[in-house]
DNA sequence: TGCTTGTTGGAAACCGGTGTCAATCAGAGG
DNA sequence: CCTCTGATTGACACCGGTTTCCAACAAGCA
């Protein structure tokens, strides 16, 4: 081979002084091949520092070893979690993770995946949500040709195709914890509609009250977007009704930081006159003041688990695919009072 | 074609009767083409919805078109800021982003980093702080052929290969305005040893204070290591000083906050009794009561740019290497009352 | 010993693009 | 009408792997 070029399968072979497919055998782990052989052939990589081309795999086995993550940054904590649980997965393999944030508003929306899933040739591809909720986008890329995995909050798909989190579960039995503590007006801010997510925490947010044997209060009731603003307008309202909350359970973190400063704005001691109960435990939670009491789920091991759902399809049947949640008791939370 | 298959330029080729290389010409813009045989084949192009293989294009031309982010995730708001950015380059190329969260204690790290590379063959490859600030992996990028351009916080490299933000100007000028408030006062907590960022706002610390005519003192002045739980102890020490702070800067603000909540448990009014600044304006930042004072420095430009320098060496030298950031003011820091 | 069977290794084609270089063609000039 | 020139276009090898097909060889069996 020339200086500073590359060392390629021929020079392998070459040198070692057997054929392309040999070698070819050894990298592949085939295993009808002569054991010395193997051995010899090994030794040639390690001194030559060999390592395949894999634009050159791809093209000869047709299919390649990108997966794609789509995303419309739900929240940086996240993404970069599902980023660290892939990678827990592929770090050993020979696959390679290429992200793609994107806009979920854009009106092309549907064809920037498409178009990104073609140019790259991706073997498969993981959505986050909002976008893992819809099935359009599912469709799509596997009409591309494409494996695809899910990750959401409720069971979206089958389960080889989907890591989800059960948030319904998870809330319910934060709201019965507050009941616990002995509140019965307790709140509730939402996230925003059409948000799978946003509804399984509702439900979930019925099914505790239920279970607490309490009525929800559509005065201590309000939507948001799980944007901190939304969460301070959502506070301002439930705060000022006409018997304001005692504890209030926010759809996400953001939105509880945002109730916080409403709180605070009208006077309001956290947690002395209002418990606040939030949902993701992203760094924030335990950074604000109080730390946030919230609902963790397991971002990094769901991911891990859907890479390898990603890879390995003839094991991903026997993988989990709904993950349990956490409530991580802070001091945002405490025993009503009155 | 086969049915199913996606088309290839062969295929083109022979719908549009004309050869492959015609047909490369077109894909490639080549100038010396017939107008009208260049239409006819971008029709047939359409009409198939033909998308050149890019394994097989990298594997012909001998380079591909992948660029790796390698980082030990400093902060995740940062790092998705900068893959937004990176994208936003990008998106509209035939580039794609290939990212790599690695451990910086890894005894391994360079010979991953170095497999990284190879394995992908990566065309080139962006570096965030604080492995950026290392030249030997810098160096170990560009022997495997990478071009490398790298992220921090003062000058590192050669203005091709770097965007940096300059904090010690900022951090002097947020010190100075401090100043104006009536602090004199003021403490400082430092990031890590062995972190570049670390030194140049510690300098811009010193610096700011000379400017106002202030001497630092050692007894509030503290090291932390950009987490939040440093920066409580960091505050604790600070608090408990015989003559403690009216103010102080903060390195990041994840140490800001734990700052505060040091200042909370001591009792402490902020920003009545104690002002504070911070670095980085984080999403919590915004989130925390009170919402924190702190320096922005424009990521996703910076990222966006040097995923411009990595893909158009040519114009490289042309685009800015050093970005200004901007003190944002909220309510954490305050006149002294005193 | 001769024949069958199973391993192992090689030649050549192929994956889907690009580079080199020569062939072709139209219009200009003589 | 013929040659020359520059603009287009195509034939063919090649990038670095994998696969198919087949030959060579060793072991197992009668």
């Amino acid at each position: 081979m020339a200086k500073g070029q590359k060392p390629t399968i021929n020079d392998v072979a070459r040198i070692s002084g057997v054929s392309k497919k040999t070698v070819s055998r050894v990298i592949n782990k085939s295993p009808l091949l002569n054991q010395a052989t193997r051995e010899k052939v090994e030794a040639v990589i390690a001194e030559l520092g060999y390592v395949p081309n894999p634009q050159a795999r791809a093209l000869a086995l047709r299919r390649n070893f990108l997966i794609g993550l789509i995303h419309d940054n739900p929240n940086a904590q996240m993404v970069l979690g599902v980023q660290e649980g892939i990678l827990d997965t592929i770090r050993k393999t020979e696959f390679a993770l290429v992200v793609r944030p994107v806009d979920r508003y854009s009106p092309s929306l549907l064809d920037d995946i498409r178009h990104f899933i073609e140019q790259q040739r991706l073997y498969g591809v993981m959505l986050l949500p909002p976008l893992s909720e819809r099935d359009d986008i599912a469709d799509a890329c596997r009409e591309l040709g494409c494996t695809v995995v899910r990750m959401g909050s409720a069971k979206l798909d089958e389960d080889e195709h989907l890591v989800a989190s059960n948030d319904r579960q998870a809330v319910s039995e934060a709201v019965a914890w507050l009941a616990e503590l002995g509140h019965s007006r307790i709140g509730f801010i939402a996230g925003p509609e059409g948000f799978r997510s946003a509804r399984e925490r509702q439900e979930g947010f019925a099914e505790g009250m239920a279970r607490a044997g309490l009525t929800p209060d559509p005065a201590i009731m309000a939507r948001g977007t799980y944007r901190f603003e939304s969460g301070r307008a959502a506070g301002e309202q439930l705060l000022s009704a006409k018997a304001p909350p005692t504890a209030v359970f926010s759809s996400n973190d953001e939105m509880a930081a945002g109730l916080l400063h409403a709180a605070r704005e009208r006077g309001l001691d956290v947690p002395e006159d209002l418990s606040i109960i939030g949902f993701d435990d992203t760094a924030t939670a335990a950074h604000i003041w109080p730390p946030l009491t919230t609902v963790r789920w397991p971002i990094r091991t769901m991911a891990s688990t859907a890479a390898l759902k990603l890879i390995e399809p003839t094991s991903a049947g026997s993988q989990p695919s709904m993950f349990p949640s956490d409530l991580i008791r802070r001091a945002s939370a405490v025993e009503y009072p009155g």
